[in-house]
DNA sequence: TTTATTTGCGAAACCGTTTTCGCCAATATA
DNA sequence: TATATTGGCGAAAACGGTTTCGCAAATAAA
């Protein structure tokens, strides 16, 4: 019934609990014999050793923490995946903490990290994160911190992105190709760089093809899913709305999808639509989706795998060590 | 730069640690005034007490696990967003464990658990659980676990499930009711309650409706997508393949979309599909998709309540707290 | 043979909290 | 006035591990 600790098993074994964790830790002053003897037994009489007694003596907790804004998504989902990969691997564990994309929520949290709780972080900013106190003050108690997707750019630590910009450039380039002359965006937040360089790279795109930019065709969205619906109808049923939109987030699809729906628009007929998405179901949406598609598992892997570097050896310094991996142009039919 | 702790705390205000852990907690022991002095000092030094330390002194983590098999799925993270609700709200964390539906994963997941790392245990087991070996050794430590989802029947805790026989009769009903009489079946795994559930109801469904089962037109699908995908395409190209498909998680839909696509038979025309599935894209699929939607975030969110009243008296018995949910039927177009 | 080194292990301090217990002074009760 | 109670606090023992240090016996080197 109840949990036996190590004095249990020093007292089975006839040995000190010294002993037996440092047979544990195939530590070189105890014999293969004593070795043998104390894994046997404790398999025998299954004893775990209790985690949170050694993150307390050792000063490391063997946890990491990934600060995400939501996790019913497929970048984050798939992010995840990438960072537990490696977590594993290095016998850590990984806390999940959502912010659902509250400023409030995500300044607690990272205050609760400063305890001691985890060891580095791994985080995407909240929507409504425009400063950066609460992350300095986590830095300056000796936690690493890795950004991924959605960084502060003010702040000197390792950042893994993607090309938002080209992205940005690219899905707009292909609306104008496509014959889009009115080209919609929809962004979140403006505090957010991620936002904010696709939006660059749709400006200088129009630029560079001569489109006029039109601000009312640019829509802010936020975290409520009614009120997005509600932005985006909106702007499809004014009478010049625009016959292209590209858009920031994967959530963005099914509103403007129902919103055509709703108001008689086809797509592509009426409307070019190109979403920044990992959605499984992009290929078989009506009609199919063209996106730009994040490499989510290799940011979540190399984000890690960047935060293990400065856990192993403290030299290492994460600000120099920012990587970009390039998204993906996929080209269905929602822009024929 | 470093931490700092009680003790710091308590030579600065020259108290001693145990005044002021007393003072944390609102003790009745300690006056207003030295309770502010030190509320006020904490918040100016920004102190933050470490979590393992507490948990090893007061013998519980605040910390739950959650065991399921893949966070990349529309249930699961709707249901994680439902635990995460009900436990921040009583103030513990979420341990997320993925199994990546390896038995193997399972195991040394509860294992670890054992030491100590979680008060308690949220779970839905993996395609490949068949024996309960490993969570009775979690129950007999002292643990206590609730199941949602995919339960295992043999074990006597609460288990939060959805009409499963219900759900998959309703399915299959219908397809009938659309002029189906040829009907396949789509599960997972065998050792699984709820795909077992599921295939009995739509065997009822059948039987009452005197229409034919033919045990080639039930597919048992695993965790390999690719293998899944030639799966049902073989099922798909015969000449005699089923004219209707249950199919009982969400992941399945896009391999079926895609081999209708390829053997060009057209859905909802050659095929009649309907998916168990928490999609948020199901409604602008092509065509949109028939759906059982299970209550997923409600679920997690009785789930995580049921833990939480057996974490808060060990009287509360969980075997007698079981309970159904329905799931709904959404008709859309690929049944039509 | 004497001294140096190695091998294998145990005692005890320590990590940062919480909690029990005891203490003294101040107040309440008899 | 003598005694009981209360209020406010500190010392120290836990919690379950890890790590440093010391020590005795066995082996190696001189």
């Amino acid at each position: 019934m109840k949990n036996i600790n190590i004095k249990d098993l020093a007292r089975e074994l006839n040995l000190s609990v010294s002993t037996i964790s440092k047979a544990f830790h195939d530590s070189h002053e105890i014999s293969e014999d004593t070795k043998n003897r104390v894994l046997e037994t404790a398999r025998r009489l299954n004893y775990v050793p209790n985690p949170y007694a050694s993150s307390l003596r050792g000063r490391r907790s063997k946890n990491i923490g990934v600060v995400i804004p939501e996790v019913a998504d497929s970048f984050f989902s798939l992010a995840i995946n990438g960072i537990e990969s490696v977590a594993k691997e290095k016998g850590y564990h990984v806390l999940i903490c959502l912010t659902h994309e509250s400023f409030e929520n995500e300044k607690n949290i990272l205050k609760e990290f400063q305890g001691g709780r985890v060891d580095g972080v791994i985080m995407s900013v909240s929507t409504e994160t425009s400063e950066s106190g609460h992350i300095l003050d986590l830095m300056a108690n000796g936690l690493p911190l890795v950004f991924f997707d959605r960084v502060c750019e003010e702040i000197e630590t390792a950042k893994i992105t993607t090309d938002d910009f080209e992205s940005g450039y690219k899905a707009t380039e292909h609306l104008i190709q496509q014959g889009c002359d009115k080209i919609g965006f929809l962004g979140i937040s403006k505090c957010l760089s991620i936002s904010n360089r696709r939006f660059e790279g749709y400006q200088k795109a129009l630029n560079d093809h001569v489109v006029a930019y039109d601000t009312k065709h640019t829509v802010s969205c936020t975290n409520d899913a009614a009120h997005n619906a509600a932005l985006i109808k909106e702007l499809l049923q004014r009478k010049d709305h625009p016959n292209g939109i590209v858009a920031t987030v994967e959530k963005l699809t099914t509103p403007v999808y129902l919103a055509c729906a709703e108001l008689g628009l086809s797509i592509p007929g009426d409307l070019k639509f190109i979403c920044f998405s990992n959605l499984e179901t992009a290929s078989i949406l009506n009609p199919s989706l063209s996106t730009i598609t994040q490499p989510a598992f290799e940011m979540g892997q190399m984000a890690a795998t960047l935060l293990f570097k400065s856990l192993e050896k403290t030299s290492f310094s994460l600000s120099m060590e920012s990587q970009v991996i390039p998204s993906s142009f996929i080209k269905r039919n929602s822009t024929d």
